[in-house]
RNA sequence: GCCCCCUUAGUUCAAUGGCAGAACAGUGGUAUCGUAAACCACAAGUGUCAGUUCGAUUCUGACAGGGGGCUCCA
């Protein structure tokens, strides 16, 4: 976005403006707290105790207020490193300041104070050298509450966020793609586009699908099981529920406590509604003993899952209770886990691809060594699975990223992460290695020489939870999908009454051919019927009158145009197969 | 779950401690219309449960639902 200047400045201006707002709502009530101010990736924000006030988004534009007044008395930071006996005096006053103190020291790490006048603060380096001239374009933007170090034991604090950018167009840029988010959420194109809906008396976090969202969601996943049945994948099919046993032995008893939805039989067996498929899909290999040369064993199944997420974490389709995994499950032997990988990598581009995501970034999630304890199985297999997951992706990409402690608990896995239209990246589709479940569940082959030889699982999915994709795909594209996936392709508009069984003839025509198309029959204007088939972003809109019964030309408005064409009916019905066909991204 | 904010018709938004108002959507009519809103009429609502009050949609509380956040670390 910016050239002159390097994260490393915007960091240190946004460092800078979150010790401003500190200074700033202090002087306005006196008895609040100021703990940690940071900068973040987009801004900064800055965390206080406020004592018995409440902030709200109503007292941003006096802080602001505040911050302009202060901002010409600061110059450079002046620094000192004091001793832990000066610092319990000078910050006496704020607890938070205090217990980082003390840690500070008991780690080793040096005491450091900074003050730009008149606001000595606890604080390592990375400020900009002159506040007054260089903080110029810095915006308060919300306000929300956040536990003191992140943990949900200790106090709730009050976090102010806010954003600081060197030139008044890059924070106008800034703010417009928040406003562009903000247009095209996709709970608001939801509601919109008739794709899905919330009930209250179903609940939160149960996102109940419309016909047109059924639509949207059969073809991805329809799209998916084509790639994955090139690549010789089966599927299968389990119930939503299970004895608890299995996952006493698979381990998610134990690490799923929390988010598991329990059932008790009313002879008081206890059940649960599964939270994943995997341990299921085990359960289906081991039915009976496999040669090695019926490996490897791909399962795929598109299944409802069900976590119970704490109702604060909720939101949209991107975070709920049940949620669709496109899942599949790999059963193989060792040598065969590289094939294996590099196909399941395959099928993610060509899917990510198709639907408009460009260039993916690819993160090796490896576990952290220091947190043994967060997972299932040896250290030492941990390290041998990931140096061979890692020579793999060595081979065949690029930037890899790794990441400790991003790795899952039975394994480690490659995370793909794509890049919407408007810039933000979401994790997507994920490989994973297991190696912990086919141990606990005794998964084996029976190989050359006889012996029951280990297996190993490969965990896919493309699109990971239906749901939550969607709900990026239809951020990334605002509702306008491509055609192919496209729940009406085309609506065709009856200039009146005496026209309305043409229009149904000519829509049996295309649907015959396997295009989707609505006929509006209602009794409205042209006018009227074309900007409701518009506000649908319907991709073709035709209308149809006495000129469409007289010639073999038809009238079609393409998405995003306001000039109709007019064009042979054969000719175009065969060009938008061909598009269709295709999964073209474009219309024209 | 926790902190803060919000909740008026299917949707988007008004108003009020004393009869709740509009637009779109819906229904019924009239018009039969050529590319982003024809006309008329009808129907429809203060999330739930308590409390304060002569009277509560409005004030207070609880619950439910929604929103911004809660892994960026002096």
């Amino acid at each position: 976005m910016n050239t002159e200047y390097s994260q490393e400045s915007l960091n240190a201006m946004r460092h800078t403006a979150a010790h401003l707002l500190a200074k700033a709502v202090l002087e306005l009530w006196p008895g609040a707290h100021n703990a940690i101010g940071p900068s973040i990736e987009n801004g900064f924000y800055q965390d206080f105790d406020m004592g018995d006030v409440t902030l709200t988004d109503a007292d941003l534009p006096k802080i602001e207020k505040k911050m302009k007044e202060i901002l010409p008395h600061w110059e450079k930071f002046a620094f000192s490193e004091i001793t832990l006996d000066e610092a319990n005096k000078l910050f006496s006053h704020n607890p938070y300041k205090l217990q980082l103190a003390e840690e500070f020291a008991a780690g080793g790490k040096k005491l450091l104070t900074n003050d730009p006048g008149n606001f000595l603060d606890l604080c390592k380096m990375g400020h900009v050298e002159n506040p007054s001239k260089e903080l110029k374009h810095v915006k308060l933007l919300s306000i929300a509450g956040a536990y003191w170090r992140g943990n949900e034991k200790n106090n709730m604090l009050t976090r102010v966020y806010g954003t600081a950018f060197p030139t008044k167009e890059e924070l106008d840029q800034y703010l417009w793609q928040i406003e562009e988010a903000r247009k095209r959420d996709h709970r608001k194109l939801g509601k919109e586009l008739d794709l899905f809906a919330f009930s209250d008396l179903v609940g939160p976090g149960l996102a109940l699908w419309t016909p047109r969202g059924t639509l949207l969601r059969q073809l991805v996943d329809e799209y998916v099981w084509n790639l994955r049945y090139q690549k010789g994948y089966q599927r299968v099919t389990i119930p939503h529920i299970t004895k608890k046993e299995l996952y006493e032995r698979s381990g998610h008893w134990e690490k799923f406590q929390d988010d598991l939805f329990k059932i008790t039989t009313r002879e008081g067996h206890e059940f649960a509604m599964k939270p994943m498929n995997c341990p299921h899909h085990t359960q289906i290999y081991a039915r009976k003993p496999h040669s090695y040369r019926d490996l490897p064993q791909k399962y795929a199944e598109t299944t409802m899952c069900y976590r119970d997420e704490q109702t604060g974490e909720l939101h949209g389709l991107s975070r709920v209770r049940a949620f669709t995994q496109d899942d599949a499950h790999v059963f193989c032997r060792n040598t065969q886990i590289k094939e294996e990988v590099l196909l399941i990598w395959d099928i993610i581009n060509t899917f990510y691809t198709t639907l408009g995501f460009d260039n993916l970034r690819i993160r090796l999630s490896l576990h952290d060594p220091l947190k043994m304890q967060q997972y299932l199985g040896e250290e030492k297999l941990w390290r041998a699975t990931e140096d061979q997951l890692r020579e793999i992706t060595r081979e065949r990409d690029k930037n890899i990223v790794e990441a400790l402690g991003e790795a899952a608990f039975y394994g480690p896995k490659l995370d793909f992460m794509a890049k919407d239209s408007i810039g933000r990246e979401w994790q997507v589709a994920t490989i994973q290695i297991d190696f912990t479940q086919p141990e606990r569940f005794d998964l084996t082959c029976i190989n050359e020489e006889g012996e029951h030889e280990r297996i190993f699982m490969i965990h896919a999915a493309i699109m990971g939870s239906i749901e939550r994709f969607l709900s990026i795909y239809m951020e990334h594209c605002g509702g306008a999908f491509p055609l192919w996936l496209s729940p009406v392709q085309v609506a065709l508009l009856p200039v009146s009454e005496k026209y309305i069984s043409f229009a149904e003839a000519f829509g049996k025509k295309l649907q015959s051919s396997g295009i989707r198309i609505e006929v509006d029959s209602t009794n409205e204007s042209v006018g009227k019927k074309v900007r409701n088939a518009t506000s649908l972003k319907v991709p073709y809109i035709i209308v149809m009158g006495e000129q469409e019964t007289t010639s073999d030309r038809i009238s079609v408005r393409v998405r995003g145009k306001k000039e109709a064409l007019t064009i042979d009916t054969n000719t175009w019905i065969s060009h938008i197969h061909g598009l269709i066909q295709k999964r073209s991204l474009l219309l024209e």
